[in-house]
DNA sequence: CTCATAAATTTGCACTTGCAAATAAAATTA
DNA sequence: TAATTTTATTTGCAAGTGCAAATTTATGAG
């Protein structure tokens, strides 16, 4: 096995790479990339429990708590209690929150454009294609695709 | 932006789900994945400076030291100096951090045989070869993300 | 040779993280 | 209804992380 060709490394290499690199917008919006994930799940998933969104961003639950607790202390997000299971705290994001994610979106979808910059759309296609499958070979067993947002 | 097809998205996704399913193997050899990053990476390439070493692992450098002292502790590596560059530390692998790397690396292996097992030869080299290229999209680039989210 | 500057690594510090235990709120049982 | 169990979230604690400063070694100028 070569480092070169193993996927694992290139696949997280590359993800580091995106994180440092969209890393210095988010500094700008006072925020890290933790709190990113959890303003795009919220953005476009809408108001969840804090377990919801652990499995949606796949930050450890404890984790999480604290993370919403900073946020929260930013007026990003805000805690709730009272829906259908009254146990859940339901976390939902600010008018803030939501104009610090509009901010940054567009800015995200820039630097995955320069990324690919030099893709052909096939090319493009093939990628996102061999990814999803390769994905989709490690789940196996639970093949909730769509409703994951590690990263 | 559609998370489905974010780049970004699908890359971390996946390498999270690598970490995970690599994990058990690790914890039963006693170490985590950043200690197996440096293991391959030495086993595959050499000797190397901490510099190198954070190059080739994408760990900071300073996390990067202290792991090694931890991975020192446990007799995986060694630390040297004297090579051109007598400033440079250099890392070896011991004969048990060899051993350690050559009881996972099957491991590792048939994890991405299965992981890829639904993919052809031909499949499997265009994904290394775009994930190669997506990557040496984003190096070196000095991205001007300006000031539009300044505040 | 000695001083100043540069480069590689380590260390101080403040903060984040994950596990496990504690707490909060429901659901279940009697 | 009260006691018990189950589920959701938070918190105590020990450990890991990254930035910036300190340390170690090399290189260049006078």
């Amino acid at each position: 096995m070569e480092l070169g060709t193993y996927l694992p490394y290139l696949v997280n290499r590359l993800g580091q790479r995106f994180v440092a690199d969209i890393t210095p917008a988010l500094s700008e919006a006072g925020i890290d990339v933790q709190m990113w994930r959890v303003l795009i799940a919220l953005y476009q998933r809408g108001d969840q429990p804090v377990g919801g969104l652990a499995d949606l961003t796949s930050i450890n639950v404890s984790t999480l708590s604290r993370l919403i607790g900073r946020m929260a202390g930013k007026k990003l997000v805000e805690r709730g209690r009272g829906g259908d299971d009254a146990r859940s705290v339901i976390i939902r994001l600010t008018g803030a929150g939501r104009a610090v994610t509009e901010n940054i979106l567009p800015v995200a979808g820039a630097l995955e454009a320069e990324a690919t910059a030099a893709f052909s759309e096939a090319e493009l296609a093939t990628l996102r294609q061999l990814l999803a499958k390769l994905y989709s070979g490690l789940t196996g067993k639970t093949q909730d695709t769509g409703s994951r947002l590690a990263g």
